[in-house]
This record gives structure tokens, sequence and C-alpha cells, in this order.
DNA sequence: TTGACAAGTGACCTTTCGTTCACTATAATC
DNA sequence: GATTATAGTGAACGAAAGGTCACTTGTCAA
């Protein structure tokens, strides 16, 4: 068909990655499930490893493309409930796109048996989310919105819960709408316990 | 040899299992690990998948054995450094033991396919840390060593990041120091953070 | 119209997988 | 001492895996 396939590869094989990893998921599934059989996926790979490794630069580049520059950090917020709205947003867009779910499964499968695949889950799954918020709670140190404090410190405190619970929705999503309460009701707490103003 | 085949064959399906997942792994390098033919596996399990099941079954036994009880909740401790030392004796025992991070490994690679081990993992990297911490913080409050607050949501913003650091040293055992400084700096900052004292 | 090339097919290859089975060695039981 | 059960062996099996290749089809440029 079109000459798109090689994409539909890559997206069929981040799917059956993503549910059964890579030694659990075969060409065949792989390329019956485009409508083609295995020996066509030879065109445009030249191994299984191969869809394997293009799949892992693919999500490095998007990583990268997505969180690793300055300018795609959050802005500040003007007050603490602007702080809660902007994790909800940010944790409904992580948990709702399919890609990114599929892609922290698949880094959360194969992370003890690939390099890279280790060094980007420890990316996704803990320094990512705790070095976009520490600006975020220094520069509401700095308007006075949150009591001064290591920002670093405040920000592993703040996003490790909220990655955990995204990790619970990746593995039970129909607790998702209760966790995203949970997520919520956190966000909350942690600006009682560390917010300076007192109408809370 | 002995009568604990059986049993070596179980340990040697983890610590494999653990490293390549159960797809990755197959019954003639794990007999061979054990200076054994792959048939011989046959005379204690009907089938690599019963291994799988098996070693499911103990690692379900031994988390009610060891977490389940309300027995072996950890006692109040006494003083705000009480805690600290008391969190770091269980996070140093998590990690160095071998089988234990074998199991959360494996938890890791097969909780998205198998029910069984999406369940174990919630647990082993969600609830149970924080169903234990819980009471522990309420004794705190008891006792006036913890300002007065809701325990779970305390002790879940206490075990989340724990167990996020937890989940650094089982990818990257070469960050395990780091990963303890760390976890013992987060235990000082949240006491600082909740504690009653003014000493801090 | 022809030539070239990219994309897809089906048959086939080799290897490896999980599994079975007839057999042997050993140790305990009667 | 004969018997029986248990644990282990090695050869073999069928299925499924990843991969190759000659061939067809469709598209586009010359």
């Amino acid at each position: 068909m079109a000459k798109d396939t090689k994409e539909r590869i890559l997206a069929a094989a981040l799917d059956m990655f993503s549910q059964n990893g890579y030694a659990g998921t075969n060409v065949r599934e792989l390329t019956a499930s485009l409508g083609l059989v295995k020996s066509s996926m030879y065109k445009h790979f030249e191994s299984k490893e191969e869809i394997w490794n293009r799949l892992l630069d693919e999500m490095i580049a998007y990583y990268g493309e997505r969180f690793g520059s300055p300018e795609h950090l959050p802005p500040v917020p003007d007050s603490a409930e602007a702080l809660v709205s902007m994790t909800m947003r940010m944790v409904d867009l992580t948990i709702h796109d399919e890609k990114i779910v599929k892609t922290r499964k698949v880094l959360t499968i194969e992370q003890f048996r690939d390099e890279r695949a280790r060094a980007l889950a420890t990316k996704h799954f803990l320094t990512g989310l705790r070095d976009m918020f520490t600006p975020v709670f220094a520069g509401m140190m700095e308007k006075g919105l949150l009591r001064r404090d290591d920002p670093a410190a405040l920000a592993f405190a703040y996003t490790a819960p909220i990655s955990a619970l995204i990790h619970l929705c990746d593995r039970e999503p129909e607790k998702t709408d209760a966790a995203m309460a949970q997520i919520e009701a956190f966000s909350r707490h942690f600006i009682k316990t560390y917010g300076v103003t007192d109408n809370g």
C-alpha cells in the first residue's frame, strides 16, 4: 500500500512489545495485524532486532524533543490552585496518550536487558518529571507561593508519588479515575504542607 | 542429586525470568545452569508455564507471610531519628535481598500480561509500603512526634518516593549508594516538614 | 513503451523452542 | 535379593521462530 508501512510497523511493534515484550512478540503476528505477511517486514527492516533499535531511537528522539529542551518547561503557576490544575493537565495527557502509555510500558518491560531502555526508563520514571518541576518550584518560591526550601528536594517529593500513580494507571487502567482523584488530593495536600497562603 | 532440585529449578527460574522475562527464558539454559539437561525439568514440572505458576504461588505466599499479617508491622518509632534508621534498615534489606530484588524485577516485567503478577505488583510497588507505614505514622502522631494529619496520606507521600528510589536501585545497581543517601536525605527532609520537634 | 525500482508475496530454510519417551542409575521398600 | 519409585539422560518430535529468495505487482521517470 502506502509508503508509511515502515511507520505502521513501528507502531504495531510498540503496541505488541508494550503488551508481551520484545521476546514475547513474533514478527508474523506483528505483520498480520497490518494485513501483511512476515516476509514483507524485511523490505523495511533487516531484522526484528532492528525494529527494536529504531523504536528506541524514536522514543529517545521523541523524549528529547518533548522534554529535553528548556523551552518546554511548564510556566511557573500564579497560584497554588494553578499548580494543581497544571499538574492535572499534564497527568491527564500522559495517561491518555496511547503512544506515551505504550512507551512507558515497553520501557518498564525491557529496562533490565537493554541499556538504552534502562537509561530512558530512569528519565521517564524518575528524573524527567523532577527536573521539570524543580524550576517550577524555584519560581513559586520566588513568587512567595511556596515556603523557601530546596526546590529539587520538593520536586522529587512532589513528582515521585504522582509517578507512582501514573504507573498504577498503566498497570490497572480501570483504576484510572481513582488514581487521578488521588493525584489531585495529593497535590492539594502538598500545597497545604508547603504553601505559604493560609486559606487552605 | 538431592531432592531439592525442584526448588533449585524455581530459584534458577526466578533468576532468569527477572533478567530476560518469561518469554525470553528457555528451559535448556535454565536447566543447564543447574548442570541438568532440559528433559530433567519435566520430572519436576509438567511444563514451563507450571514453573511460572508455582513461582507466582511462592511469591504470593511469601508476600503474605512477610507483609500480610498485622504482627509484622514495624514498631512505632520513639523519635524522628528512629524513623530514619528504621526506614534505612528496611530499605537496606529490601535492596540487598537478592530474592526480593528478583521478585520485584519479574513482577515489573510480567505485570502487563499476567493478572496475578499485576495484582502483586501493585502491592509490592504501591499499597504494601503505604499500608505498613500508615499505622506507624498514626502512632507517631499519637506520641506527638508528627504533626496531626491524615496518616494514610502521609504514608503515601513518604513511601512513594522511597519506592521510586528502590526501583532505581533495581534498574541501575551502580547507583545504589547514591540512592540510599537520597532516601536518607528525603527521610530527614520529611521529618523536618512534618515533625513537631524544632531541633532540626 | 520501456526500464528501473520499491513493496508485497509465498515457498522454503535453518534454528530453536517446548515437550515426549524409552531407558538407566540409584536408593529405598518388601 | 527382587521390586518399586524417583531422578536423570539422550534421542527424537512437531511446532513455531526468525530469516532468505525468486517472483509478481504497481508506479513513475525517461
